[in-house]
DNA sequence: ATTTATTTTTCGATTAGGCTAAAAAAGTTA
DNA sequence: TAACTTTTTTAGCCTAATCGAAAAATAAAT
């Protein structure tokens, strides 16, 4: 079995991130951006990485997930998220202070622990931002999204997760009274600006511009 | 504040158990049989932790543990036993099991995370091998405790801890039927041995051999 | 098709943590 | 006190992960 250190892991999940999953490959100032680190630092950890073949790796040209790698970033994208539901459902983090402390507790390697917590939470299938938890063997079961944008006027869904799930995004959302879960449904769109109107639970009404409801997305 | 790496971390509450919560000073050695490194690591080690002034440190003379390093210790040594509670009763690990995972999740360094968690397990003020869970502040509510050979005949009490918190030594524990919280009741002292009969839980009969008892914490 | 700009890699350093082998200090024994 | 033993430290080297500066490769623009 392939070992991987806490950064190779975290580097890797990025890759799997950025690529969608291995579907695009990837460069190194795109991983640069999402790691915060330079870009010298990417190119040295991308060999480390080739070495172990989890990522196919040619100079200058990017780099693309191996199978192996993808079982790998799976397992830890397994971990962060089951830590998210964790840290959400039982100690009443909001969802804006979950990520930093499951990118540490992500790399905690024992196994029997994440098979325990998966347990106790009830084998929990998504996260706290409407995420799929791969099962142990890198199993996901997505649900069929689209963005709020893409929905017509009077049309209902739920609100299963945001694309840009940065901390300012979610407490934006916090704020003006959307939530994972929350059922919406579409009042009027604008033509002109993109925007749209939108009934929280049944009772609340809000406004969201084109970029916000782009981001949100919605299962029908 | 002073910020410790997680090895800095290890090796200082290792120095604070050793020196028995800084009343005695440590050597090389010792540390270096605790942690499992050798000599000549525990040496560059005490030089950092030395300058970070969380030990006093004297060459060829072995180290003694700051005021500073004491409490930082102490947050180290709550986070290890509140994680050891959660494995424990959450997540139904058994006590020979919790030691390796809460030597990682120890290091994780969110204070909300602590706090979130110490709440949710109902303010534990012991962990599952009876030790106490020091406070946000470094203090600890400790229990008067006997080694099970200090106790007379007829003599009754409850375990509560044991010295020697070894996975070797706690199987064996579980194995005889002993575990932290049980009632026990000393039936008989074998003078020419010194092992004793003990009646656990008003149904077991079992008996332990000096060294043992000896290792074996009992509040009367 | 050159030149210019951008991206990526290499090189040399640094810090943290570990190791081995050798030197030095302290402790023990004759 | 001298010699031997043990403990501790130093010195040099290794890996992982980072960086800045410089070089190299690719991409874009004239």
């Amino acid at each position: 079995m392939i070992q991987l250190t806490p950064a190779e892991e975290s580097y890797l999940k990025a890759i799997y991130h950025i690529s969608d999953g291995g579907k695009r490959s990837v460069s190194t100032n795109d991983i640069s951006f999402q790691m915060k680190t330079k870009p010298a630092s990417v190119s040295d950890m991308l060999r480390r990485l080739g070495e172990k073949e989890v990522i196919e790796y040619r100079k200058y040209y990017g780099v693309n997930i191996t199978e192996e790698g993808k079982k790998l970033a799976l397992q830890t994208i397994r971990k962060h998220r089951l830590w998210e539901v964790f840290l959400v459902e039982k100690l009443r983090f909001s969802w804006d202070e979950v990520h930093e402390v499951a990118d540490e507790l992500e790399h905690i390697k024992s196994k029997l622990l994440i098979q325990r917590l998966d347990e106790y939470l009830g084998f929990p299938k998504f996260d706290p931002h409407g995420d799929p938890i791969p099962d142990e063997y890198g199993d996901v079961r997505s649900r069929p999204r689209l963005t709020l944008s893409e929905l017509d006027i009077n049309a209902t869904g739920q609100l299963v997760a945001v694309k840009d799930s940065s901390a300012a995004f979610l407490r934006y959302l916090d704020k003006v009274g959307a939530y994972i879960g929350a059922r919406i449904k579409v009042l009027d769109k604008v033509e002109f600006d993109g925007s749209v109107e939108i009934l929280v639970d049944n009772k609340k009404t809000i406004f969201m511009s084109k970029d916000v409801a782009g981001n949100v997305l919605v299962m029908v």
